[in-house]
DNA sequence: ACGAGTCAGTTCTGAAATCGAACGTACTTT
DNA sequence: AAAGTACGTTCGATTTCAGAACTGACTCGT
């Protein structure tokens, strides 16, 4: 299966890797919300070589998640900024590093730590239900067919959750 | 860079997705949350060749994300569970499959819905703050070094948040 | 005026990963 | 005995990636 054909199926998980499922563009992607805006920076950031990252950025510009404004005309020079589809992957990038923090990080502790300017706590990012606020676990979520739901195989087999 | 370079960088992005970084990789966790537990059933619900899923099947149970259990003797055969590290990708999931939802649904609507069993109602998934429990939004997050942290390139460059 | 530096890419070649399909092994079912 | 199930491995052809050099348009320092 090919990336295009992922993003035909009708499987949400598989339609969002069509656009951010490369190691990557995650990288960019977490760049981008630190506030890296420019090629040259992204690349010595990075590390990545200069044809992937053009090819990556190209990609997120055309799947919306990242816009390509001029900031200057002679020579013509661009700057890459999240819109607000960009902006909404940031539970995504959120949830992966905490994820490392958790259960990656060395002896010496958390690389980062996240302080939440509203409350001014340093915080972990709790995914947590729309309706009654309290957080969710694996095992309280029942997946249900949607309206948009194609016969294809993104149903649980039989039983739900393990 | 290769993969297991990234695993060595003090970013807990970049260790994260040294394990799980990969489209396929990606893919398998979504069916494992859906109740998959063997390589034939992974196999024709996803598509992927079978040399790629042998191949992702032994990184996540080295990576101890995955648990292989002999479920018969003779023949011997396995199934492969989510450990507590991987029930703890849960949140990941859960925000890449929403964000799917909310920016990459067609006409007909979502696929698939959520119902928080624990409240009943069907749900989006949120991400809110460990300390006051309020959504975490974007502009609110501050990067703050911390004990592990070498010196690499995972700061804001300057200012931050875009 | 001249070379060095910045910025945003493109182009090249060899190395690595991936695809699709077939094959192997050890059982169970018809 | 033949077909089916389950879990992989192997193989050659294709695709992608890494690393490095190169282009082009401009700016800055001397």
């Amino acid at each position: 299966m090919k990336w295009d054909e992922l993003a035909e199926q009708s499987c949400s998980m598989a339609r969002t890797l069509s656009v951010i499922g490369d190691r990557w563009t995650l990288m960019v992607l977490r760049d981008c919300f630190l506030g890296v805006r420019r090629f040259d920076d992204f690349q010595r950031r990075l590390g990545v070589t200069r044809g992937i990252l053009s090819d990556r950025l190209r990609q997120l510009t055309e799947a919306g998640v990242l816009d390509k404004v001029a900031y200057q005309d002679r020579p013509p020079r661009h700057e890459y900024r999240l819109t607000r589809r960009g902006l909404d992957l940031h539970p995504v990038i959120l949830s992966i590093v905490h994820w490392g923090d958790v259960h990656m990080a060395g002896e010496a502790g958390r690389p980062i730590l996240h302080r939440h300017k509203t409350c001014g706590a340093l915080f972990d990012p709790v995914l947590s239900c729309s309706e009654c606020g309290e957080p969710v676990r694996p095992h309280d979520v029942e997946v249900i067919r949607g309206p948009g739901h194609a016969a294809d195989r993104h149903m649980p087999p039989d039983e739900a959750e393990g």
